[in-house]
DNA sequence: ACGCGAACCAAAAACGTTTACGGAGGTGTC
DNA sequence: GACACCTCCGTAAACGTTTTTGGTTCGCGT
């Protein structure tokens, strides 16, 4: 004897009574109720989740999608940490469980999400490092999947999603460049088809226009997201004929082979080339000189993930009224020494 | 009419042989197999998971649990990415799916745990970050889920683990150190009970003692895992009377924190501290000067760690005749120019 | 013509839970 | 005292799959 029927069996009382009573549901005494608890924690009985998935037909649990490899996420693993803390602080008010799923590098994406999305082994799904198209995003609708995307994307449709401020980094990071006197400002952004360095470089574009300065392609660097990216940056960058006096960067770990690439050419950023990185992090804050950045608060980030995740859900949406959430993530400038400011 | 059903439904014969097909079992004609598998991909079923696990008692999918918060978990940025990716290997020619479990930093690990275990949404457990005693693992032992901890433990038990040679780079350290000249060498352990400072400590106890050096306490800096320890730990080197020449750390982030401590003071790694760094990692792959480290491939131990819990798994153990693991994974030497050789 | 095994498949039970339904007993109302 | 109406609980069906059991068909040898 197993499960809820030990448990019954134990008290006496039929399973459904049980079941009943570790659901909260209204027609069971409070005493029963009690011994019920009691006797659920003394046996350590914890719903069996097969069972309650079949029966009822969700999964209790949120999947948090992440791509292996560390070029093409557009994020390091410190941020996802940070994300899935909030994440899970607002799911657990409503007993649910955050898993991650991360997918393969020898795997598609699409085909892993669909995997996945069969198996039903979630009741609602977070994307991150979203494409310009994403047929992810078709794939969701299309299975009527509640999901929310970390990051926009050009696929069209009215689903949620909440994106970092690709946009503003880049106007106040020119912005900031300009009234430094810098005319020739480039921008790094990656060679994939990730939609951020679409964003990114609009707002790169518009910011030159608002100054008046020419859109020069040669200033667009394409280089993976990764340190050794960044790099490969710095190299690009010492052997333009006409170099740039400034860069913007638009992925966090850009700036750390960006240095080590000035300091084995003998230059220094904020004085040889002026530097506004993406994210601040735990390695930015090490970095000498000191890089001005963006900060934000991963956690919570997560927190209004998850809420507006659960805010597509029907079972959820009640608690949180906020329609079909599509929001720009604000992120606050922390000068430091790498601009020359 | 939905799932198997349908499928069947459309096929005109039993859900019983859809299955059977499905599942690759004997009693099925290759021609309807093929019939099977055809309509299957063409109306894009999916079993049920919910089904399967209730049925045969297992849910195809291995969870990885990690903690989340900066310096707890001895390891951070690409590390647990890169061993997903080699535990994911393995676990696919299976059929499993593995599904990382994170631990919110408001919960305590063991009672997260258990309620992951008692869910029943993972068939076998991998769990790191242990502690010198670790209740996890007396609780997956009795609750008989098959789990390997990355990472050793001084809990009783003979349960598999994989570890990384703590003790191994301790050693190597202290020799490169010593027969560098240098005999006042500190070591940077953790401010937690992490079982991997214990570890460390002994191997860098018993290499001192090898080369008839004494063993000083004060030497062992005891600070957080992560890149602000590093920064606390330069504050500690600096502020001491009698100052070590050299110093061996345990978490691989730690030298940032140092470095910029060190730079502040108008000090150089190499020259005025000799530095040998833990882990090699995309972050210390461009610090200047170049860090002294030890190199691993995390795929080949995240697919290590994969074969070793099937290999305690009995439905997969035969495929893996391995017995209960216990393995040190060793780390290569990569010289750099922080130890100043 | 008959028996027999092999190949294939249909039917049904089982997994552990939730929940719709109904019934027993008690309480209150006229 | 009949009736309605609660409160509490037992019964049983249902979720989608796998697997056991048993049965049908066919081919083949005698």
């Amino acid at each position: 004897m197993k499960g809820i029927r030990r448990l019954a069996q134990e008290l006496n009382i039929s399973i459904g009574t049980v079941s009943r009573a570790l659901n909260g549901r209204a027609d069971v005494s409070d005493e029963t109720r009690q011994r019920v608890l009691e006797a659920a924690t003394t046996m350590g009985y914890v719903p069996n989740q097969a069972g309650r998935s079949l029966r009822q037909g969700s999964t209790n649990a949120i999947g948090f999608m992440i791509e292996l490899g560390a070029d093409i996420n557009g994020n390091s693993d410190t941020f996802f940490m940070g994300v899935f803390d909030g994440v899970q602080s607002v799911l657990t008010r409503h007993h649910l469980d955050l898993v991650a799923l991360p997918c393969p590098t020898d795997e598609n994406p699409t085909a892993y999400l669909q995997r996945m999305i069969g198996r039903r082994l979630v009741d609602g799904l977070i994307i991150s490092a979203t494409h310009r198209k994403d047929p992810r995003i078709d794939l969701l609708t299309k299975a009527r999947i509640p999901f929310i995307a970390l990051g926009r994307s050009q696929t069209p449709g009215d689903y949620p999603w909440i994106d970092l401020d690709f946009d503003g980094v880049a106007r106040r990071g020119i912005d900031r460049l300009v009234s430094a006197g810098h005319s020739r400002i480039a921008a790094a952004v990656p060679s994939n088809d990730i939609n951020l360095g679409f964003v990114f470089l609009d707002g790169y574009k518009a910011a030159l226009k608002r100054h008046g300065l020419p859109y020069d392609p040669s200033l667009v660097m394409r280089v993976p997201s990764s340190e050794l990216g960044g790099y490969q940056l710095g190299h690009d960058i010492l052997t333009m004929e006409n170099r740039p006096t400034a860069i913007i960067l638009n992925y966090e770990l850009l700036a750390l082979g960006l240095y080590r690439q000035l300091a084995e050419a003998g230059l220094q950023a904020g004085r040889d080339l002026a530097i506004i990185g993406f994210r601040e992090n735990p390695v930015s804050r090490f970095m000498s000189p000191r890089l001005t950045c963006f900060r934000l608060s991963l956690r919570d980030l997560g927190i209004a993930l998850g809420e507006a995740l659960l805010a597509s859900m029907p079972a959820y949406a009640d608690a949180y009224p906020l329609g079909t959430v599509q929001r720009v993530w604000p992120m606050e400038l922390v000068p430091g020494e790498s601009d020359g400011l």
